[in-house]
Formats: C-alpha cells, structure tokens, sequence
DNA sequence: TATAATGTTAGACT
DNA sequence: AAGTCTAACATTAT
C-alpha cells in the first residue's frame, strides 16, 4: 500500500510525538514478526525514513525499522485498548499507543543496531540528478517504469507514482531504461520530484486503503491521470488510458500521449 | 470462481 | 557474472 509520500506522512506524523516517548510495551499479534527484543525500558531519539522504510530510532543505539509492504497501516490511538481486526503489532508509549494493521501479513519489523542500515542510493524528495539517473540506466534494458521501481536504484517509488511519473514525463513505460535520451532523462527526474512532492503535501494517496497515522485519507486520488483508469478518458489528448501487465504488476498509460 | 491489489525477494533462466 | 523474469508470500474485494 505505502509509496514514498504514504510513509513521509507517517514519518512526519510521528515526528511530532514519538521523540522523547518511552517504550512501556510492545505485543506481537502475528508471529510472522518474529521476536523484537531490547526496546521496552529505552526511549524514542528520532523518526526517519529510509525509502519506504520508517525508522524508528531509540537510546542505547538501536534502530527498528518497519515496512508495511503491501497492507500495512499505522495507527496512533490516545488512551483505552483499542482491538482492531488484523492487528499484528501494539507498541505502548505514555503519550498513546502505536498499532500496525496488516491484513496480508506482509510487513516486517526488525530491529539492528544503528548504523548497519545501507544508505540509499537516490531518495527523490531530496531531488533526483538525471544525469545520475542516465548513468545507472545506461546498461539496463529492463522496462523504465520497472527501473523507476527498483528499490535499489530509486528508494521509494511505487506502482502508483511510477505509472504517474511516466505519464506526466511522456514516456511510455515499456521503452529499455537504456534508450532513455538525456532530456527524457531530464523530464523524468524533474516529475519524479514533482509527483512525488505533491503526493506528500496531499498527504498520500487514497484510491482503497490508505490511511495516515490518525486515519484520515490523503487526497493525492484527485490528481491520478492514468492509474486504475483503465478505458477512461486521458485528459491531456481525449484518448483512452490502457492497462498492460509489466513485472506481474498492473501498469497504467496513454498510449498516444506517452512514446 | 478467477483475478487483481499502493511490495519484496528467492530461485530460475539468459 | 550480472541482468531479468516468475512465482511465492497471505488475505480481501470485485
């Protein structure tokens, strides 16, 4: 479910109230997460994020990392015991309680000392260099749009925003990332920052679940122009927007305004 | 009932 | 060896 600017709003959210915070409890609902030792006792330092990773890190120089793949959602209630459905986590500080809900059980948590996490290769918020962007791709002949994605490469670029991307640069996403053109290289990086940074002032995405830490809905949805509008109307030419499958995932285009 | 869903990755194949 | 593709993970909704 969360791309970029899904776990920059949480991040941002978070900010504002887990630093300082005490860990009182965690409780594991789904063994899939496996054993999270060493926190409880220890405080909130800093929240940051690592592409689609939140970090959450704490004294004693720890950091606990959360990824919410698929269906993960983060939830901050203020006193009582919330029981959700689908609760796997349940993180309890003095100021409330942090819950992760996870339907299909993809998320992971994992907890590793503070610096052992890699460093990203490129995060977009900070500005994307397309002559970076050119170089990484010029070997590659794998689809842009799967290239956009690799996580690797780009941290932080989803199904949604990659499909946005591509439609807002003109270029269709079935082209070899290798035969890119330095200005199509340009374009690309100019609106993987502005996609993404609007994304993130609407506070996410909303098409089915997402919702923030407080479970209030983005509204990102009201700029999608090709995204799961397959057969309606591009509003850029008139034509159709089509759906084709690229890496077992579905990819939304136009294919006369994207070449 | 079959398909697809905002993600990643192990293993197979080139 | 390195790049790319496919299936799998677990569950719900259409």
């Amino acid at each position: 479910m969360p791309e970029l600017p899904e776990v920059e709003t949480l991040c941002r959210q978070l900010k504002t109230i887990l630093p300082g915070e005490e860990i009182l409890r965690i409780e594991i609902l789904d063994a899939r997460l496996g054993k999270i030792e060493g926190l409880v006792g220890r405080r909130v330092e800093a929240v940051k994020r690592r592409g689609k990773f939140l970090q959450i890190c704490i004294s004693g120089g720890l950091t606990a990392e959360l990824h919410l793949r698929m269906s993960g959602r983060l939830f901050w209630q203020k006193g009582g015991v919330p029981v959700f459905a689908y609760s796997r986590l349940v993180i309890a500080f003095p100021a409330g309680t942090l819950i992760l809900i996870d339907p299909r059980r993809f998320a992971t948590f994992t907890v590793q000392p503070l610096e052992s996490t890699p460093a990203l290769v490129e995060d977009p918020l900070g500005g994307l260099s397309a002559h970076r962007l050119r170089e990484i791709a010029r070997t590659r002949r794998l689809p842009v749009k799967s290239f956009l994605m690799d996580q690797r490469l780009i941290a932080g670029i989803g199904n949604i925003y990659a499909c946005e991307i591509l439609f807002a640069a003109g270029i269709d996403p079935r082209r070899p990332s290798s035969g890119l053109s330095p200005v199509e290289w340009r374009k690309v990086a100019k609106m993987s920052v502005a996609i993404l940074e609007r994304a993130v002032a609407c506070r996410g995405t909303t098409v089915s679940d997402w919702r923030d830490l407080f479970g209030c809905g983005g509204t990102n949805q009201d700029h999608l122009a090709v995204y799961a509008r397959k057969g309606e109307i591009c509003r850029r030419c008139g034509g159709r927007i089509e759906r084709i499958t690229q890496g077992g995932r579905g990819t939304w285009f136009c294919p006369s305004c994207q070449q």
